[in-house]
DNA sequence: CTAAAATTGCAATGTTCTTTGCAAGTTAGA
DNA sequence: TCTAACTTGCAAAGAACATTGCAATTTTAG
């Protein structure tokens, strides 16, 4: 029953574990063996956010009942409501601690969704291994041509990826529309190319496919997906593993839109000749074909 | 109940999570439906961590016998007992890297761009009125139909949106492919309906254009920017702003799918019954179409 | 093409966990 | 010292959950 220094790595990061639950005390505080409740819960946030009412009550000295009063006592239903926010707090200050964003009291659907985009996005910071980022960007660099491959909501994913990476400088096309679509490129794909093929949660069976077809005709292929599946893995050179959990029933496309950005940014850095040059053509299109909104007052440059 | 075997550094193995429980297949693999509630183990481990069995079920599409047989299948005794192994490696997952992450280099362009979009969401975070995004939910809601105006890279952000907010059971409609369409979606837009218009970094001529008129039409119209600009605050009801400075010349896209994101969340709150069954019925059709890729041995049919 | 084997969903069963009514015990104030 | 308010534990009621037998369906092997 040791555990007493429960996690180490907390020391320095400003908690917002405590300090959030110290402000749901009522006015007048927490008394008797409602305080020893507390008492745990604060120092024993682990064991708070998985064990039973239970096992606190006896980490307590207490019996159960009262740690579903004291619970009530916080202003939540009953311990399990308690201990979803726990969960939450706990969380956060193991993956974000540095940044410890708190929102106070509030836990809309939206909120959580996006401290959850944070958590996702710390975890990537912290996992992605780069060196794979920079073999892609090589890779799409001495390209003939890549073929990035996303159906479903991924699709934004690759249209993105896509798009930065025409305006680097770099011949890549996204291919989204659907298996009619998917068959016409793969026609023209061939030895000197690359494929991407961006997949979560679910894979599409035309995705894998396209990924094995590719393999098979001596392009170099590469996949982004949330989770090594043997499918992918067997037909991808290298696998990017990104984290895709999302609070309600969607996947999250934020961190594969974080690595799509950061393998652009990579590719513009290959080679900042050719990305300077097809940047500043661009510009100039724009501005011919009148695309961009001019300030009506501010007389600003450009 | 000692709960020694939480094991806190393994600091080594960065993904001890997936490569452990992938250590635990049994040496013919998990075919069919099992694989799909691997699939969901191995995506979505803070759910697999925290989530009951019937969740974890509804999520792989799957009956809840059906995890609990998967979880025998790996060697335990049920659920809770793999879950409870499922949380200690979750849990060291995330608290592992972190000390190393700090001192890992800033170097590549790749991580730097990481990082950026990182501190960007946790600013995002911080700053983020969760009401503006609770009023536009409730406005998509009631909407007969919500267009959305995206154009360039952002249209990436218009199309997530968009997509998840159609699986969620809303009618809306991304317009990204130019002027024409666009001209042809205003023709068709009146009371009633809601316009998000989604631009950053530099304001598209058309988007604006597209904003003014219809809220000359009685059109409840919201913004998703990076910059507070005087044309889209005159024209729109609410503006989100959000975070979109990229490493590269690129603006990121990481923040905006992050609202993009969360807003689809809330909306799927508001009528949980009606995102249910749109959700159960998208999924019906997928099988039905056979999109999604089978796991197993080859043997399947068209 | 047929039979055996395996897979899966449904629904009943049994378990674990949370909450609450009640009574005993404690504290504070008159 | 006595009483009223409050706290706590016990135990039963109630809810959520996991597991398993059974039957229907699909897959595999002959």
């Amino acid at each position: 029953m040791t555990e007493g220094a429960v996690v180490p790595e907390e020391l320095g990061s400003a908690d917002s574990y405590e300090d959030w639950l110290r402000e749901r005390l009522p006015v007048r505080g927490l008394r008797g063996k409602a305080a020893a409740v507390l008492e745990v819960l604060l120092s024993q946030p682990r064991r708070a956010s998985f064990g039973s009412a239970q096992e606190l009550a006896q980490l307590a000295g207490v019996n159960v009942a009262t740690v579903t009063r004291t619970a009530q006592a916080l202003g939540f239903a009953g311990w399990p409501a308690l201990q979803q926010e726990l969960r939450a707090r706990y969380l956060s200050s193991l993956s974000a601690g540095q940044v410890a964003a708190e929102h106070r009291g509030t836990g809309s659907p939206s909120s959580r969704s996006l401290r959850r985009d944070l958590d996702s996005l710390a975890v990537l910071n912290r996992r992605l291994d780069e060196s794979v980022l920079l073999t892609i960007a090589e890779a799409m660099a001495a390209a003939r041509h890549t073929v990035i491959v996303a159906d479903g909501s991924y699709a934004a994913v690759g249209l993105a990826l896509a798009h930065n990476a025409r305006l680097a400088g770099y011949p890549v096309r996204a291919v989204t529309a659907g298996d009619a679509e998917l068959a016409n490129a793969m026609a023209a794909i061939g030895e000197g190319d690359v494929l991407i093929a961006i997949s979560f949660w679910r894979l599409y069976q035309s995705t894998v496919l396209a990924a094995n077809e590719a393999r098979s005709r001596g392009v170099r292929v590469f996949a982004l997906t949330d989770a090594a599946s043997p499918a992918l893995a067997s037909a991808a050179e290298q696998v990017v593993i990104v984290p895709a959990e999302g609070e309600a029933f969607f996947p999250s496309l934020t961190a594969g839109i974080a690595v799509a950005q950061a393998l652009v940014t990579q590719l513009a850095a290959v080679d900042p000749a050719r990305t300077g040059a097809s940047i500043e053509a661009a510009e100039a299109m724009w501005a011919k074909f009148g695309l961009l909104h001019r300030r009506p007052t501010a007389g600003d440059p450009s």
